[in-house]
DNA sequence: TTCAAAATTTAGATCAATCTAAAAATATAT
DNA sequence: ATATATTTTTAGATTGATCTAAATTTTGAA
């Protein structure tokens, strides 16, 4: 069927076009996987001889009903597998993103609809990030970057635009976690940083950190 | 450091060895890779190479200290996730093989670790083998083949020696899985085939499935 | 509007893992 | 002990995934 490099490329795909809202570029594939834009070029060729895309040289490349269905599927069985990570092995949400991109490769008739079961059919995994279900449906969430609310507001941590391990560990520190609430004191017009209340402790947020940070509103 | 391709040959190596006490021959290694004894050869030299094997032209292979140590360490992780298969997700024992092959190769700091950890450090496998321990330490088992047993012996099932899905499927419907209690009644002269007791019920058991049946005698 | 810069593709290699067919080495049976 | 059978290795290809360097196409700025 469809070997792990293609999947990756897929999954690369369908993040730049919901990212852009339009055909993904060689370039951007080639940026999202690290490679060269001659490789992505190849794997391009092979992957619209599966029909898994369309692609028009020099014009981007956007997925076809089946690689959509391909890459939804390894979104969900990735994010499930960061949900058991996290939730039963005791993982930090910073560790899981390596691991569960090779167990979202893994085959096998009923392992995700059984994982699904086991781990009680969770909407979002630990990052906050939607789960589609096993029609590949999304859930919607009424969230708000942090960066757009107005002062006075007060929500509940729901979700992180950035992933990386060095941010989703300085969220640890100053004692931020998916479900934490927290309300917006006032922004500084200065440098558009944040003051917020977190547990009765005001703290200040850069605005970088707002922009990365989702809340839900009360 | 191992592809997927060099671990499935040193654990393939591993298995030979174990079985044959002696070094293993390009032949055995390519009947269970099911694959040419002329890919074997190559991949055979990339395995001395990487000092992962030992390897005299024409004469056999044997594993290296470390060669041994990985293919350990993937018999161990290959047992430790069919645990988690069957007792965590409700797989039967006869579904868990293929799935357990791939999720073996996974690699992951602390993984396996959290793995065993979230298990409760199963000793022994769905199917009776032994997991080694995080050191290659291998439990040892105090089990003789049904095969072997003489008349009047009483035991409880405490593995298999083939793990196709045909046999342990055979053993599902004739009511016999890892602690049942068995008694052997009787082996016939004429086939040595043997007529045991199963919960108060008489059965008779060809010599094949005496021969592939181990007990724990009480 | 034209031409240089940027983006993309093509050409030609490389590497791991495999194959078939042929050659070489080892084992075995008379 | 020698010839035949078996086992193993070598030679030469193939495939997927990648690379660099060169050629081509598109974009956008003067």
């Amino acid at each position: 069927m469809t070997t792990t490099a293609e999947e990756n490329y897929l999954k690369a795909i369908f993040k730049i076009v919901e990212r852009e809202s339009k055909a993904a570029n060689t370039n951007a594939v080639a940026a999202a996987m690290q490679t060269t834009a001659a490789s992505v070029t190849d794997m391009l060729k092979r992957l619209a001889e599966k029909e898994l895309i369309v692609y028009e040289k020099y014009r981007g490349v956007q997925l076809t009903a089946s690689g959509n269905q391909v890459a939804t599927s390894l979104i969900r069985k990735h994010r499930l597998w960061e949900v058991f990570l996290v939730n039963k092995l005791g993982f930090a949400w910073d560790e899981v993103h390596e691991i569960a991109e090779q167990l979202e490769h893994v085959q096998g008739e009923h392992l995700v609809k059984r994982l699904d079961d086991f781990l009680e059919h969770p909407q979002f995994d630990p990052h906050g990030d939607p789960i589609p279900d096993a029609e590949g449906r999304w859930a919607y969430r009424a969230q708000r970057l942090l960066a757009d609310l107005q002062p006075g507001v007060r929500g509940a941590v729901s979700g992180v635009e950035e992933h990386s391990a060095v941010f989703l560990q300085y969220l640890d520190q100053i004692g931020l976690a998916l479900g934490t609430e927290i309300e917006l004191v006032e922004r500084m017009d200065y440098d558009q940083s944040v003051r917020v209340l977190i547990r009765g402790q005001e703290q200040v947020l850069s605005e970088k950190v707002s922009r990365n940070l989702y809340v839900k509103t009360l």
